[in-house]
DNA sequence: CAACTGATGGCAACCGCTTGCCGTCAGTTG
DNA sequence: CAACTGACGGCAAGCGGTTGCCATCAGTTG
């Protein structure tokens, strides 16, 4: 057995720059990290001689003095979950682009393994996004106190925030049903623990207070198509015009039980989601449903972590409430007129 | 402004440890990473102080020294890919479990971006793993001699791999589909260039060959939802009962269309899929499809590159062929009696 | 009882880079 | 022309661990 197959010679150092180049390491070290403190020509040359010679500095080196490791870490409880992975990818993307790079940290919905990664990664890492997570109030604010924070679609007092207009969500799919003439809603409800759950609950209320609209609730259900399909065999003792889904999946299994039912959707039914997940256009019929701004929400949640991490006050960060968008799709449509559309 | 609202005191090390316990830091160090090179009773008590201390050891200045960073790079090019994430998620996992922390780089579909996040996870990592790359196979060799490299579901020569058996994924859904009685097989191909497609096609031939079925192919689509709809276009001039789909999202596109075009599935059309994304069973009719063992692939292939990192040869690794399964859902039926089932 | 041995702990160098501080030297200033 | 100034480079001390080597000492061995 050959003892090793990769990892041929070292990696070369600053030392070996400074060699070649006929000059003291430090010189070397201050070329990249502080351009300005060396002769333009100088750190020229050396930056030449380092490309030359696959120069690259060492992160694990730097960060050992320095604290700075450019890097950050992301914790989901579900990386699979659609409405994820796109925040993810934004806090991703507006990371590398300030140069810095993400530890993903997935916990599979298990709370030990959430504090395990995060406990692996918190010496290295520099801040923490908490894109979802299943752990407690007090126990986020005990890890802020280790490293800046900051947690996405959740409000956890005392830590630094991003989230999504829930009002406005509510109001844009309320807008878009009642322009097509519904005037009764039925909200097939979440769990009662989410806290976007109470947010559309409550946004619903006051949406059809002012607008002098009835909005009934049916539920709770999981957050699933099964639950979704429970929803659809209580709504037929219940029936609107309109509907409004917990989020995409539940509004999914709702349709897809309903047409099982016999019933014609939109025509009988009309029906609005949230989160706009992929499955949304793959379904028949398409569900109109409200997109959170996912991308700008990890790129957000990202710039305000690195404020925070450059030392910013926490309340000096950004506005943290971000602006939904409505995607019609198939699913909402003007009501059937007064005849019975479907029975049973 | 105040300066900055975490990271209070700074954490303890082994000198803190040291001196609270009245021995060198060196024996601290040996207490941790050589318990045997410690007296038992010592090695306890420095444990004790260092739990009551909250002592933990840093990773990066441990890394400095031993070149043992306890981080694996995961690439992939695109987490929003329902078929990418399982991998992610097995490989983390298997990660996790023996004391590695996972690098997600995602180069979102961009061989810049991959090599730009690459570039950078590569000093701090003891191993890369591939989940799914742009790159090319050069470019791939290049990588794997800087760093033990393992890549999933792509042949390239001189570099451990692991991959699906698509041989059997094929058989499986053509006995599926034989079973029910149909002889004849459209492919709906996907892009040249994949690896799996040209292992998709070549073992539907070779099957059909073996059982005197007749199989043709149309295409190539993009592994799309709209590759899917032009390949129904396609299809309406060619007719077969069955039809195999490079992939899910383009069999979904398939139904989707044909559906729309009056066709009643899986009556006049039977339809199977590659991948078993989630939104398989979401559609309707339930696409059958043929899952690849995901988070086995993304397991096994960490376990390889550890083998790896640990000095094993790359050719000591584990077979790396993994079986499949198929998932029958509602897609796929007994071909349709003579009578023209559908017109246009 | 002297020489030998293994277990245990300490010393100090090192991993690669950063940075406070000092020395040098050319260019300014009066 | 002497004193002063600022730009530029080098020195050396860390950052927090790891580890080869040596010293010590109790326990063995003959």
């Amino acid at each position: 057995m050959t003892p090793r197959s990769a990892k041929p010679r070292p990696a070369p150092t600053i030392y070996d720059v400074a060699r070649v180049a006929g000059v003291a390491p430090s010189t070397v070290s201050r070329a990249f990290s502080r351009p300005d403190r060396v002769n333009a020509d100088t750190a020229e040359r050396i930056r030449a001689i380092a490309a030359e010679l696959g120069y690259r500095t060492n992160p694990l080196a730097r960060a050992l003095p320095t604290g700075h490791t450019s890097m950050i870490a992301v914790s989901s409880s579900d990386i699979t979950n659609p409405y994820y992975f796109e925040i993810i990818r934004g806090a991703q993307a507006a990371a590398n682009e300030r140069g810095y790079t993400t530890l993903l940290a997935d916990s599979q919905e298990s709370v030990r393994l959430e504090r395990e990664a995060l406990e692996r990664a918190i010496p290295t890492v520099e801040g923490i996004l908490l894109a979802s997570t299943r752990m407690s109030d007090s126990a986020i604010r005990m890890t802020a106190k280790q490293r800046p924070l900051i947690v996405v679609n959740r409000d956890v007092t005392d830590v630094p925030t991003v989230v999504t207009d829930h009002a406005m969500s509510v109001r844009q799919s309320l807008d878009h049903l009642v322009e097509l003439g519904h005037r009764r809603f039925t909200y097939l409800a979440g769990p009662e623990a989410a806290w976007a759950n109470g947010m559309r609950w409550r946004s619903l209320r006051t949406y059809a207070a002012e607008h002098g609209l009835q909005v009934r609730r049916l539920g709770p259900y999981p957050p699933t198509v099964t639950g979704g399909v429970r929803a659809a065999e209580d709504f037929r003792a219940h029936r609107t015009t309109a509907v409004i889904a917990y989020n995409d999946l539940v509004g999914i299994g709702f349709m897809k039980r309903l047409i099982s039912l016999g019933a014609r959707l939109p025509r009988d039914v009309s029906v609005v989601g949230f989160d706009n997940i992929f499955a949304c256009e793959l379904v028949t019929p398409g569900l109109t449903t409200v997109a959170p701004p996912l991308r700008t929400l990890g790129s957000m949640a990202v710039h305000n972590l690195l404020a925070l991490i450059g030392g910013a006050h926490a309340t000096t960060a950004q506005p943290p409430t971000l602006p939904t968008r409505l995607y019609v799709r198939e699913s909402t449509d003007v009501p059937a007129t007064r005849k019975r559309a479907w029975a049973v």
